[in-house]
DNA sequence: GCCAACGTTGGC
DNA sequence: GCCAACGTTGGC
């Protein structure tokens, strides 16, 4: 199981937003990046992903899971994009601040290119994000 | 194939 | 609202 992350600006694309469209899935369309798109290609059904909003909240708020793998973005078929469903929130939003703060985390790829909008996360650092979001909660 | 210019993104 | 960083584009 891999895990990634997804950044989206809450006004245009929210947590809230995905969460309507319930276990159906939702595409992950709109990314014009060769990097981010290949992450999309190397996911599989089942991955789990953190949901970021830039922006305003700069947070991890929430966990998805990838329904379907990649194929053509419905928007631009030249590109390609994921389906996505939302699981459930994090128990709190965790603050890029408090990312980059916390040394176990300092090497996230948020952190260190938060413009990416579609980066892998390792094992570490997903549990390391839970157990904060909860310890605070 | 390289590199400069440009546009966009996102944190501050 | 500003500015820095990055990716993409296009000319050579």
């Amino acid at each position: 199981m891999a895990y990634w992350l997804f950044k989206s600006e809450p006004g245009t694309w929210s947590w809230d937003d995905h969460v309507e469209h319930g276990k159906k899935g939702q595409e992950w369309d709109g990314v014009r990046n060769f990097q981010a798109r290949n992450h999309m290609r190397a996911m599989k059904k089942g991955d789990n992903g953190f949901f970021y909003h830039s922006g305003e909240d700069k947070a991890i708020v929430g966990v998805v899971e990838v329904s379907a793998e990649a194929h053509p973005d419905s928007t631009d078929t030249k590109w390609e994009c994921v389906d996505l469903v939302a699981i459930e929130p994090l128990a709190r939003p965790v603050s890029l601040a408090e990312i980059k703060a916390d040394p176990a985390l300092e090497n996230m790829v948020l952190a260190r290119n938060p413009r990416l909008s579609v980066q892998p996360v390792t094992d570490v650092e997903w549990k390391r994000v839970l157990k904060i979001a909860e310890a605070k909660a």
